[in-house]
DNA sequence: GTGGTCTAGACCACG
DNA sequence: GTGGTCTAGACCACC
């Protein structure tokens, strides 16, 4: 349950958060019933504005991934793996057929493309095995 | 030549209309030498403020792709075409590989994305197809 | 860290500004991470629009030498000051250059073009004495 | 007596021809009292509009350098050769001086400001030689 | 508070 | 006619 986030990115820092969590949710670092970090002690973690991370638990609120307990916190929701995980295929899915999409009105042959992607892919590959390994960075 | 910009969309116009331009210089639809479309013309055509235009314009002389010839407009610069050929790839790879890093870091398997980025390819194909028989969207 | 422009001076007001910035990152006036006047206050501080400062900055995310942190502001990127000492050498450069080279075309003689330089030289040196006393200028 | 123009060059048209008819004069090439080329003429020597080559023989009218005799054209004025002498030197103190008070006024040391100066000294007079050689550009 | 985008409109130099 | 600069002011997302 290690996040980090990135300021330099474009992406926004409470989406960071937000996926972050739930991706953690998703692979069962954080299980149904559990409490998350309080805004206070992941903000101080991270080193961001305690109201990012607010933004980011209420948009899982929203997503009815978690729920407040009142006068315990904030707690994942019965049904929120499974939620989570279909979360973050359908929005991959997404992501990359909106990219596709756009390769193809903009003339890609499909040979291009695929090329494109099996480099992509491999690149990923080795990236993640490096990551894995380092487990450090800026 | 025709452009369309898409204003709901989370792109930048400026943006999209830059790509646009690039694009069609990358498929050869503008030559190099060729004056592109005027800045009062285009913001015209598209119904936006020429400053977007000229700012998409603007941005494209940064990348040395387009050069202002005094009192004529701007023409596309020479080796413009190469240059945006390869931007156009290494945009979409760079795109493509940040999409499947993500996807790794969130524990998703080999098999899951691999079956992703099929069912995204077949479906853009199917897209793509229809958008050349329609012809017209919004 | 004081930045003055000047309107009528055939420069673009944005462009002053950008260079003026770009040489206190070289001489070290603003460090590497630091944060940049923000938009708003220093187009207040030199009277120009706001767009105009937006303008400069832009330019100058564009050579890489500025990033912004979401939220924050615009701040000096890793590298930047090297690159700006290279940059404004390398301008440099190129300005006496193309002037030489004019000369040249023109047909003055080796002995004129250097008597010139040595006159401008010497011009220079007293005129920069003389604004380090007087401090204060149009 | 050959000139050219380079329409990408930020230098606007009309100031090239100027500059280069009072080169000419300055050297010889055109003597007092001799008719300088029709506007028609140079302007399809050069491919570009007539208006152009007007405004140049109009501003050179305006320095006293050019005169208009009626029924024959433009003729040299007396005196203009030295005025043309006095005024290519003039010029080029200036633009030389701009320059390097500028680079000053950017913190570079003198050091740095001779090595520059050099630098494009040594840079000029090769490539000078060279133009000698090849007497071909774009 | 920060920057980013977009619009509207004015003025300039150039050809 | 062309692009380039600048101003003024509105609206947005983010922190």
């Amino acid at each position: 349950m290690f996040f980090n986030v990135n300021v330099s990115n474009g992406v926004p820092v409470y989406e960071q958060i937000a996926r972050q969590v739930a991706n953690a949710i998703a692979n069962g670092g954080l299980g149904v019933g559990e409490l998350v970090p309080s805004v206070r002690n992941l903000s101080r973690e991270l080193a961001v504005n305690p109201n990012t991370v607010a933004r980011a638990y209420r948009q899982l609120q929203g997503e009815e991934v978690l729920e407040t307990i009142r006068g315990e916190g904030l707690v994942v929701m019965k049904g929120a793996r499974a939620k989570c995980r279909a979360n973050r295929k359908k929005v991959m899915s997404q992501r990359i057929l909106s990219v596709l999409l756009e390769a193809r009105q903009s003339h890609l042959s499909d040979e291009e493309i695929q090329s494109i992607l099996d480099d992509a892919l491999k690149a990923s590959k080795k990236q993640a095995t490096r990551n894995k390994i380092e487990k450090g960075d800026s």
